[in-house]
DNA sequence: CTGTATCCAGGAAGATACTG
DNA sequence: CAGTATCTTCCTGGATACAG
């Protein structure tokens, strides 16, 4: 728990980022961010037998295109977060699901989505607060 | 824990991205994951007394430019997340601190990080694989 | 059904110069 | 010291059309 305590720690000219690999963290934090990757992990949650096929991801996220999409999950598939198996059958089948990796990431997601959850209005307050001035 | 059992729920027609404000959710992790947010939390937090100069926090957060530490600080105090205290001196000088607002984010942060930490080279190793093919 | 390919607009971010 | 102001570049993502 942090508390509003006085720190006796230095200012510390040696960065704290260096030592948490930044390149890395800036890749996945980038990928999280990106407009549409957590409502297909999200999604993907959902599935019964954790798979999904690309018209029912389609149908569970309003507003995304055919192209975001398709791009959204071959990165996450690059990533090693989710996988896909085509069906060679006519007309095609693609399903996709979650790797054991994507699975591990839902945890921290969630967590994130909770803070996100419990505190948005107080973000949007401030927000309107600032901009009144 | 999340096992790899079948499940029983139904495909769910009506999504859950809905019930969790998708507007709010994309807007913080936007934030999250944009370029320099997270080393400014991560670099707050960890000066004594949570206070830092802008020209302290920069220092610590090697390739980032005057620009986007200010516009980015601008926008952290605009959410609440981080306080900022002028003092009229010669020369000026200007503090930052994370609000308590900022704190209670930087817990699921951490468990992001932890993942990232954790799972790094299993990512980069699934992109390798990936692009060889 | 599940994609690819192309073009385009808008915003994020870098470079540089200047200021109270 | 701590910013602003411009200009420019890059990249994400949307629209549209087409294909196996």
């Amino acid at each position: 728990m942090s508390t509003r305590e006085k720190r006796t720690a230095p200012p510390d000219p040696a960065n704290l980022c260096k030592s948490k690999d930044p390149g890395a963290i800036r890749e996945i934090l980038t990928k999280v961010g990106d407009k549409w990757s957590i409502f297909i992990l999200l999604t993907l949650e959902m599935f019964p037998d954790w798979r999904a096929r690309f018209s029912e991801i389609e149908k569970c996220i309003p507003g995304i295109s055919q192209k975001m999409l398709t791009v959204t999950l071959r990165n996450l598939e690059r990533d090693g977060l989710v996988s896909r198996e085509v069906f060679p059958e006519i007309p095609p089948r693609v399903e996709y699901q979650l790797t054991e990796l994507g699975e591990s990431l839902l945890d921290p997601l969630q967590n994130l989505l909770n803070w996100v959850n419990t505190n948005a209005e107080q973000v949007r307050a401030s927000q309107n607060r600032y901009d009144e001035k």
